[in-house]
RNA sequence: GGUAUCGUGGCCGAGUGGCUAGGCAGAGGUCUGCAAAACCUCCCACAGCGGUUCGACUCCGCUCGAUACCUCCA
């Protein structure tokens, strides 16, 4: 049931049995954050998309290296801007180092994804620490004839690239198309041809983030460190390599075509694109304006926001729907997600306490096969978690005294909680704990209250349960006696 | 304009040529001092129009609509 994972592969547009280039070694390279603002919804998506597979694929037996970079060089504002990047921009209008605020971000970055209980790759490599790698691949890619240079600039020969590769072949573009309708940019004077893309940028005089290289001081191109830093820690051919739809073209395109020069041959085996994630259905983005941090998830605070969030409940969602389709924001849909999160983890703790019978009505077995199933199908996480709720729903009738469940089956249910809840889709209880001092008040509480029940008192009992309420605990009576939880 | 993807019930979101997705919301019931939880039952669906087929929500075509990329974007 392990053995037969399919994967969605961009590049042939259908799912393929997965087969490792080196097993039981996987190479993973997912695109990572831009370090020039907070992170919002939109950055959860991928990672969590491929904390899933990474999970996953290191339960299967898998030994997974996974890289995912930090950008904190190279991305040019546009092409009026002539060099300046996105963060020297705003170093400027903040008067930082350009530094200081990748740091700030990236920092920002690790936190908020440990909030959401994502793993942190093998390797997380920063462009600014490759500049001489990439200046190397540059190199290459010039030795092959494949790059010009003009006025301290380099760039990379599309045109003579399609000549005898297919640039567009992941996207499906095709390149007299590029051509003939692209519209024209300003700026573009050096390139031979505008669909040409640079490898490296002479910085003009005001530009603060620079480096020196053979042909000027400048930084590198856009899309190079990606290349550059997947062939240093996963080599020339590696496994997977993951990133953003919108990564697709031109970034994912032009990596191939800079790979394959720089290597001599496709590094990747199979491209991932997770989708996006949709706001009154247009997708959120920096571009967009439209999007809402995860630091205003968490606390609540933005107009869009009927309430806070808990980061559990932002994973939950995500992994709602499978991670090709678009997801749909929403106040409503995030609540579905919060009450069904809370559902399928408080079963978790009726599980403990569930007595096995002798009988059997359960069906365990045939639950975990089509949890496996699930993940084979290209990590079908919402089909996953449908069953999953089928678990919910034995563990509740067993609990009622509906159904029975003999010991094997039980044990197997608590494995299958740990291996799918917990580990492969990194779900986790988020109770406060407890001090001794509040749990102590409340059991005087509830026990004074218990009390008042027994002599039918129900007006002192549920003002006890009322005034409780407004302090968000919620008490309630089971045939075990009561329960609270906030 | 080009390329790609999609259009499922009140909301989110799976899937399949004939058989229940699932969660949330709603209705009824069991239980309960009441409530909550839980369980049972029910409700609402596959954009439209043609075609293929014994049969299509699922395949094909067209129409309408939506989104993404083609400029940085997860």
């Amino acid at each position: 049931m392990k053995n037969k994972l399919l994967i969605y592969n961009t590049l042939s547009r259908t799912k393929e049995t997965f087969e490792p280039i080196n097993p039981p070694f996987v190479g993973m390279y997912v695109c990572g954050p831009t370090v020039y603002g907070d992170p919002h919804l939109g950055h959860a998506r991928p990672a969590i998309t491929f904390d899933l597979v990474f999970r996953y694929l290191k339960h299967l037996g898998f030994r997974v290296r996974y890289v995912r970079n930090i950008t904190d060089v190279g991305h040019l504002e546009n092409d009026q801007d002539e060099g300046e990047d996105k963060i020297a921009k705003k170093a400027r209008l903040e008067q930082l180092e350009p530094m200081e605020i990748a740091q700030y971000y990236s920092d920002r970055y690790f936190q908020f994804m440990e909030a959401l209980n994502v793993e942190r790759p093998s390797i997380e490599p920063r462009a600014s620490g490759h500049i001489i790698e990439q200046i190397q691949m540059i190199r290459d890619i010039l030795d092959a004839g494949f790059a010009y240079e003009m006025n301290g600039s380099v760039y990379f020969d599309v045109v003579k690239y399609n000549e005898n590769f297919h640039y567009g072949k992941l996207s499906g573009r095709v390149l007299d198309d590029l051509i003939t309708n692209t519209r024209t940019l300003e700026g573009q004077d050096e390139k031979r041809n505008f669909v040409d893309f640079a490898l490296w940028k002479k910085a003009q005089p005001e530009h603060i983030m620079r480096w020196p290289s053979p042909w000027s001081d400048g930084f590198p191109g856009w899309h190079l460190e990606c290349s550059t830093m997947s062939k240093k820690y996963l080599g020339d051919h590696f496994d997977i390599h993951g990133g953003g739809l919108d990564l697709l073209f031109p970034h994912h395109e032009s990596e191939i075509a800079q790979s394959r020069i720089a290597n001599g041959s496709d590094a990747v085996k199979y491209w991932v694109h997770n989708n996006m994630i949709t706001i009154n259905g247009q997708k959120m983005g920096k571009s967009l304006n439209n999007f809402i941090t995860l630091d205003e998830f968490f606390t609540g605070k933005n107009p869009a926001l009927a309430q806070a969030y808990s980061p559990m409940t932002i994973r939950f969602f995500i992994l709602q729907a499978q991670y090709r389709s678009t997801l749909d924001f929403s106040n409503e849909a995030l609540q579905a997600a919060e009450k069904g999160l809370k559902k399928l983890l408080s079963s978790y703790e009726t599980l403990g306490k569930l007595v096995p019978s002798v009988t059997n009505h359960s069906v365990v077995q045939s639950l975990e096969k089509s949890c496996y199933d699930a993940m084979n199908d290209d990590f079908n996480s919402p089909i996953l978690i449908a069953n999953l709720f089928e678990g919910v729903r034995i563990i509740n009738s067993v609990n009622d005294g509906k159904e029975m469940i003999n010991a094997a089956d039980l044990e197997l249910l608590k494995a299958l909680y740990k291996t799918f809840v917990f580990e492969i889709l990194g779900l986790k209880d988020e109770k406060q704990e407890q001090d001794s001092l509040v749990g102590g008040l409340m059991t005087t509480i509830l026990s004074i209250r218990q009390r008042a029940k027994e002599n039918k008192d129900f007006a002192t009992s549920d003002e006890i349960r009322n005034a409780l309420q407004e302090l968000k605990i919620t008490v309630k009576d089971t045939k075990d006696g009561p329960v609270w939880s906030t």
